[in-house]
DNA sequence: CGCCTCACCTTACGACGTATGGTCACCTTA
DNA sequence: TAAGGTGACCATACGTCGTAAGGTGAGGCG
């Protein structure tokens, strides 16, 4: 890890997502990420003056320009307000799966950063414009943000069994235990083309949840009296 | 913290519980706890054979029971699966609301307990009972899971702008750059009954987007092939 | 009595965040 | 060109963490 140009604070930032990214959230340490410049743990002090809180914030704060570069990639279509969120939403999820630890960082911090408020305000502004209350539509943020952050945790993790060593007879007794699981796993692995290709396509998984969501948002919409705006106020 | 009786398991686990609620699950160190007990960190390793993991994996295993206490306190109607689909993940709501600490936890540990598996499994037996397809369970699981873990980490958290001292300037910048989210919360705080209690009823939010789960959960099981299963299998 | 075992403790190591205070190349400025 | 300042990087050290290794003393048992 030689350093061949100066130390700046976005390489600094650079090469804690790098970091990350490569072996989780907690290979992000001072002396880690110096390391990899080429440089002692005191000398990113110079840069990030908030001591590690700081590098950390900036972690999200790269992410969240990272997504919204991935929204603003996209066509832009003006079809109506769920073909917009859901645009948004899909583009969120998929930065996120090249790093992991955002969820479980943003979580961890107590301050929410302005750079993701601008996301928030990206999703809420499709929403009004397209003819939602304030109501629904802050009500669609908790609902939408709870499933992009807590869809990244695959629950049923891949790998479950590990190295493939977990006694049969515990493999045995967690069937009887889990008489449903085991047969919801069974059916899903049937129905899957590729046994191998594992059980479960969380991005299906993913998409669902979210049209879910958007057509219950629509739906909600519908039912509700009236009201537009075009504008904020 | 002196000691009054001798340590055990199930005594090291309570005291990590107790730590964690009461200063975050950082302050959960393998000294606190120990001197939660009146004892030196060195003599948990008799009690958890595995390390700190071990604890880790024991806090999670207690929230765990609690929660499935809580469940079966409940009136146990025979109402159809919406209904107890919904029971359960209040449940698990409110037992999260005494552990904030527990969505995070469970995120970062890599393989799933045994307890857990079977909060799950309660819920997927009794969508499969009530006529959903395993298909259709299983989404479900991914939906709920996500929304009752991520509901926790309150988005727009409470106490936002901290020590009431977030200068007026930087305020009126925010309000300048987020529009819709300014319009949103006076909107929002207008409705709400007493400005001093906050502006978002996180309950209430969270039993909109439970319904909003339930409702299109229970709409496409009925447009699916109408699968009639009784048991596993 | 001698000895074992269990429960708890002491000490120590390496990694962490970071306070304090160098060191040294480079830029003024006269 | 010499004097002195400045900015970027480093060495050392402290207190915290998890935990490996081994010590200590009370109670049980032959």
């Amino acid at each position: 890890m030689a350093a061949t140009k100066s130390v700046t604070r976005e390489r600094v930032l650079a090469a804690g997502v790098a970091l990350a990214d490569a072996d989780g959230l907690a290979a992000v340490t001072m002396r880690g990420v110096a390391s990899r410049l080429g440089v002692e743990a005191m000398s990113l002090y110079h840069h990030l003056p908030g001591k590690k809180e700081e590098l950390l914030d900036g972690l999200i704060d790269l992410v969240a320009v990272e997504i919204a570069q991935a929204v603003s990639e996209q066509p832009a279509a003006d079809d109506g307000w769920v073909t917009q969120v859901r645009a948004r939403c899909l583009a969120a999820r998929s930065v996120m799966l090249r790093h992991p630890w955002m969820p479980g960082l943003l979580g961890s911090r107590t301050t929410i950063r302005p750079a993701v408020f601008q996301l928030y305000e990206d999703v809420l502004g499709a929403m009004v414009r397209g003819g939602c209350t304030y109501r629904l539509a802050h009500r669609a943020m908790h609902a939408l943000g709870s499933m992009v952050l807590g869809f990244s945790q695959e629950l049923f993790s891949p790998g479950d069994a590990g190295d493939a060593e977990a006694s049969e007879a515990e493999m045995e007794a967690m069937a009887a235990a889990l008489p449903y699981t085991t047969a919801m796993v069974a059916s899903e692995l049937h129905d899957a083309g590729d046994p191998t290709l594992g059980w479960c396509d969380s991005q299906t998984e993913f998409e669902f949840t979210l049209d879910l969501l958007l057509d219950g948002l629509e739906r909600a919409r519908l039912t509700e009296a009236p009201v537009l705006r075009l504008s904020p106020g």
